[in-house]
DNA sequence: AGGAAGATCTACT
DNA sequence: GTAGATCTTCCTA
């Protein structure tokens, strides 16, 4: 049960979101820990990926996707904050957003945050960053750094994982881009 | 200084 | 299944 480090976060975003499933999100506050196991990814690329906050090249808004991989990137939709993490190498856009968990442990800390049924604590990326108290203030940490606020790691399961094309997105590309597990409650969508 | 966009959520029918 | 609310950031003027 390691945290995950940059060698994991330094490849392809779409293996990345594949292997992020099943690891476990951990966020600590004060003496409580939040945690949620990952159950839903979207991998997100650069010039090639009109989806992508990266796809117009390099501002002053997107450029932590240029960033280290096992950066924390999060950034506000529709009054929601969307959690990232970068992937790859440095200078090449690509990061993967964590959209669904399944909750672990904190659940009555979760349950206050969200005033929100069980079901729907962390089934949406808007969701689980409002359930785990994630906001803009962990925006450019490292998350494979030690740090006793958040964390993601390992967790030796084995995953039926399924792909289908990414949520909510105005242009899609060809390639399925989101990954989730297969039957799990907390995934957002069929 | 203002407008529009945006990888969403909730409530309603 | 769909409408309306939401709010931060960036871009243009």
């Amino acid at each position: 049960m390691n945290r995950l480090n940059d060698l994991f976060y330094s490849r392809d975003a779409s293996m990345v979101a594949t292997d992020l499933l099943g690891k476990i999100l951990i966020r600590k506050i004060g003496d409580t820990v939040i945690s949620g196991k990952i159950v839903e990814t979207e991998a997100y690329y650069g010039s090639q990926d009109p989806a992508s906050r990266a796809y117009k090249g390099y501002n002053n808004f997107a450029k932590l996707m240029w960033d280290r991989p096992g950066k924390v990137f999060i950034y506000m939709v529709h009054a929601n904050w969307l959690l990232n993490i970068i992937t790859g190498e440095l200078g090449e856009p690509s990061a993967v957003l964590i959209r669904a968990l399944e909750p672990i442990s904190g659940i009555d800390k979760m349950l206050i945050n969200r005033k929100m049924p069980f079901k729907q604590l962390t089934n949406g990326p808007g969701k689980l960053t409002q359930a785990l108290g994630i906001t803009k203030i962990f925006n450019d940490t490292d998350i494979t750094k030690i740090n006793n606020k958040i964390s993601i790691i390992d967790n030796h399961e084995k995953l039926n994982v399924v792909s289908s094309h990414r949520i909510g997105v105005s242009k899609d590309v060809e390639r399925k881009l989101r990954f989730y597990v297969y039957d799990n409650n907390f995934v957002s969508k069929k």
